[in-house]
DNA sequence: GCCAACGTTGGC
DNA sequence: GCCAACGTTGGC
């Protein structure tokens, strides 16, 4: 059992939209970073545990709580010579990028990025580091419980 | 819109 | 394999 953080951008999946979607599932695609990739396809598996992160918009931030409900599968985005994800050098004999399910569990209240910054117990998060980029990031098992604790009261 | 930081590309 | 140029991310 591991814990991530994962990043999307609102305007195209927010924690509103997992929850609204149907069994509260969404399929996470179009990662197009090896070591994001390499997370998905090599560490994450069935059960783990997400924190959902707003970023690129006016409240970067978590937004809820999920967890991984699926093995890693190929992204089917990468053979769609239309979408923006289509990669021309991926096959489906010799896929390249990684699809992931995703369920949320908690919508809770916005987390913002400078209140995660202000809490010592969190200072070395991956994702707080100077220069941290990556969609996916690992948390520790002490780093999740504050912050579990910290948004359901769960003590 | 700005800019720091990082990743990718491609010439050599 | 090096590295400059370019593209992307993402907070502010």
């Amino acid at each position: 059992m591991q814990y991530w953080l994962m990043k999307s951008e609102p305007d195209e999946v927010s924690m509103d939209d997992v929850m609204a979607s149907p069994n509260r599932t969404t399929a996470w695609f179009g990662v197009r970073n090896y070591q994001a990739r390499n997370f998905m396809r090599d560490a994450m598996r069935e059960g783990d545990g997400v924190l959902f992160y707003h970023s690129s918009c006016a409240q970067p931030g978590i937004a809820g709580l999920a967890r991984i409900v699926s093995q890693p599968y190929p992204d089917a985005s990468q053979f769609d010579p239309v979408s923006p994800y289509y990669d021309p050098k991926a096959s489906p004999e010799q896929p390249r990028w990684i699809s992931i399910d995703v369920q949320g569990t908690h919508k809770t209240r916005l987390l913002p990025l400078a209140e995660l910054r202000s809490i010592p117990e969190l200072a070395e998060m991956v994702v707080l580091q100077k220069g941290s980029r990556l969609s996916i990031t690992p948390v520790t098992p002490d780093q999740w419980r504050y912050i579990e604790a910290l948004l359901t009261g769960a003590a």
